[in-house]
RNA sequence: GGGCCCGUAGCUCAGCCAGGAUAGAGCGCCGGCCUCCUAAGCCGGUGGUCGGGGGUUCAAAUCCCCCCGGGCCCGCCA
């Protein structure tokens, strides 16, 4: 073997070795249009030791591209069986199995370490692309909970993937300070006659409150007129249940004042007789038109203030991003104007209703359109507002130059939305919007990468009534769980090093919970599961990561620093729980790759997972590396247990968790 | 009414796109293992009509159709 890098690694991974055969003989036996991915995907883990490493269902094949399976197996036999990491090849019905030689895996493994270093594993695409990921981008009127979090760590987790197959990547939060929350949130403010946070609180959380208690009232008054109205116009029925929703109003309503019974007081009586709707809606106007710059600078800084706190908590997930863009910059800017300048000349152009708009519709039947955007038969779109008949313009508006820009400014290639799965439609109108206006590229390569909600057990959240749990309490309560651990399990370390061990280790187990179940599935988030530290959680990953550091750190106190060249590989092949270690290390750079490609993170989560039961059952079982006699039988252990070491860390890297040596 | 997503062990989830080897984990529950590289670990056991019904196929958790249950979306809201 020559090469030791990267490439060479990926290309030896077992999924690699058998789809490179299986191909090759194919179309030695004249088969057309085989596709190597596809054999890829079905390569799987032996079901049995005796059977071999590796599988693929080989007739499913043959029959594919019509070839007799006898000579199929046999001219893949014979390919496979120039491949240097391929021992034995055997057949099981339909089935091929390899027989790895670990040996060599291990010595092609020991010397990749050797020169990609910490990059092990970590192989480029053979084309970097130009990324932006979009992602969490709360409204700033509250703080973040859990639904968010699983947005950042997503987003985050997808931004790291990226960057580490080599593509350049942009992360960027989108600051909706446009929308009628955030004028209620200031509302509030000047309800309370306060033009800022004041010292000494979290800047998000109360601004949440101030928000919660503002947009309760609110309702509350604007309910009293209905009620009002139903009382007069006699509709017995519809008073009744007017009056239920204000019972429940008032029961939240009083909820928020024991938060704050002060300031709930002040807004309270601040805002009686007034007519909130309008005052709000006045607010916004002059916000967006600039008519007081008094109200756009208490806009800026109280949005700006919730922003603090954002950034303090995603801090605290190791979550952080690389731009920060405001709504109302696009609003203010030239670039929403020119969307619709460029939506008045585009033959999608309509009146909807009097309010111009764009027909979607008729791109629906571009195939190539109806592909990339996963369109199904018989779809219809509603036509799109694209401004009011009062001239003002509406969110997907400013969405659409929103994600105009985030091409232009980062010339990117690809930009992904980490968004909820509610926005659905409002996002395929984004990229239809963008099409219609001839930006086709961008249209096509935005992707919304959609996630569903988090439900927490019991209650319904609420921002606008203030029932939630923040991410900060959250995080709290992990990293208390994490410290008593630390407490119980390492004694003799030090506050300082106990404190940062449960700071890491609660945040990790948070943000692991979160990316651990694919995007588009709803999950239940119980906060007791995410800080169960056993198996399948950060914590589990981590401690196999300290316990790796640890043998390593043993074997240097006793002068050992194991290298290739002393390491004798027949050693790796004489246990099998050795042996299996070093087979599963060959699967990484395969599974991260195709993790980073199509972007699904919780690849890298499942296989973590076994990867760190694979080294924990090796471990336990008694083949003590640093206790080796034989030199060259332990310098192959310890750069087995270097590898794992660096594949445990890049993956925790990638998950946003940092490594750490000691727990 | 139309569309999308989800439904797999008591619980939380992989596997489904790319159909195949006795359906996998973790938690829970029961029973074991610390003079020896950290027991946040390891070993053994328990547990499944893959929501239901049809169809396609040599072969269906996976593809197609119908139905049931849950969520979301169909605004001159954001």
């Amino acid at each position: 073997m020559t090469a030791a890098d990267n490439n060479t690694l990926y290309e030896n991974s077992p999924h690699r070795i058998l789809a490179r055969g299986v191909a090759k003989a194919l179309r030695q036996l004249g088969a057309q249009g085989v596709d190597e991915k596809e054999i890829e995907y079905v390569v799987a883990e032996s079901p049995r030791e005796d059977l071999g490493d590796y599988g693929v269902p080989l007739a499913r094949f043959a029959r594919r591209h019509r070839v007799p399976l006898d000579e199929l197996f046999e001219r893949v036999r014979k390919l496979l069986l120039q491949e240097p990491l391929v021992r034995d090849v055997r057949r099981a019905g339909g089935y091929l199995n390899i027989v790895l030689d670990a040996s060599k895996a291990f010595e092609l493994i020991a010397a990749t370490l050797e020169a990609e270093g910490e990059s092990f594993g970590l192989v480029r695409a053979g084309e970097p692309l130009r990324l932006v990921v979009e992602h969490t981008s709360a409204n700033p009127v509250h703080p973040l909970h859990i639904g968010h979090a699983r947005n950042a760590s997503l987003g985050d987790t997808l931004a790291r993937l990226l960057r580490a197959r080599g593509h350049w990547v942009e992360t960027r939060f989108y600051i909706n300070d446009m929308g009628r929350q955030v004028a209620v949130m200031v509302y509030g403010f000047r309800l309370a006659g306060l033009s800022d946070v004041p010292p000494g609180e979290k800047p998000d959380h109360f601004i949440g409150l101030v928000y919660a208690m503002t947009h309760t009232l609110a309702d509350i008054e604007s309910l009293k007129k209905r009620i009002e109205e139903a009382k007069n116009s006699g509709d017995e029925e519809r008073y009744r249940q007017l009056l239920r929703e204000l019972d429940s109003l008032v029961a939240d309503a009083a909820r928020l004042r024991e938060r704050n019974p002060e300031l709930f007081d002040r807004i309270a009586e601040a805002i009686k007789g007034r007519d909130p709707d309008r005052d709000i809606s006045e607010l916004m106007r002059s916000y967006e038109y600039r008519t007081d710059e008094e109200v756009v600078r208490l806009f800026r800084r109280l949005v700006e203030r919730c922003l603090q706190g954002f950034r303090e908590t995603l801090a605290r997930l190791n979550v952080h991003h690389d731009r920060w863009d405001w709504e109302s910059d696009l609003a203010w800017q030239s670039l929403v104007g020119k969307i619709l300048e460029e939506a008045r000349r585009s033959p999608y152009y309509t009146l909807h209703r009097g309010a111009e708009a764009l027909n979607l519709q008729p791109l629906l039947e571009d195939p190539e359109v109806r592909k990339a955007l996963g369109i199904p038969e018989g779809y219809e779109v509603p036509p799109l507002v694209l401004r009011r008949s009062d001239g003002t313009t509406l969110y997907t508006t400013r969405d659409i130059a929103y994600t105009l820009k985030k091409f232009r400014e980062a010339r990117a290639d690809k930009v992904f939305n980490v968004i909820a799965a509610e926005q659905r439609l409002e996002q395929l109108q984004v990229r239809l919007a963008l099409i219609a206006l001839g930006y086709r590229r961008e249209g096509l390569n935005t992707i919304h990468y959609a996630y569903e909600m988090v439900n927490l057990p019991g209650q319904k959240m609420s921002g606008r009534r203030g029932r939630y749990i923040t991410l900060d309490q959250l995080i709290d309560q992990a990293v208390a769980i994490a410290r008593r651990e630390v407490e119980k399990r390492s004694p003799d370390l030090t506050p300082e090093e106990k404190d940062r061990i449960a700071q890491a280790v609660g945040a990790a187990a948070v943000r692991y919970a979160l990316v651990s179940v694919s995007a588009p599935k709803p999950m239940t988030f119980d906060i007791n599961r995410a800080l169960d530290f056993d198996q399948s959680s950060a914590p589990y990953i981590l401690y196999t990561h300290a316990r790796a550091a640890n043998i390593l750190r043993k074997a240097e106190q006793r002068g050992i620093t194991p290298s290739p060249a002393q390491a004798d590989p027949a050693a790796i092949e004489e246990n099998p729980l050795r042996r299996k270690l070093v087979v599963k290390t060959l699967e990484y750079p395969y599974i991260f790759a195709k993790a980073a490609d199509e972007q699904r993170p919780e690849l890298l989560v499942a296989y973590i997972n076994t990867y760190a039961d694979t080294f924990n059952k090796w471990y336990a079982s008694g083949d003590s590396a640093v206790n080796e006699l034989d030199p060259g039988k332990r310098a192959a252990k310890l750069l087995a247990v270097k590898a794992a070491k660096q594949v445990l860390a890049n993956t925790l890297n990638i998950l946003g968790i940092t490594p750490i040596d000691r727990m």
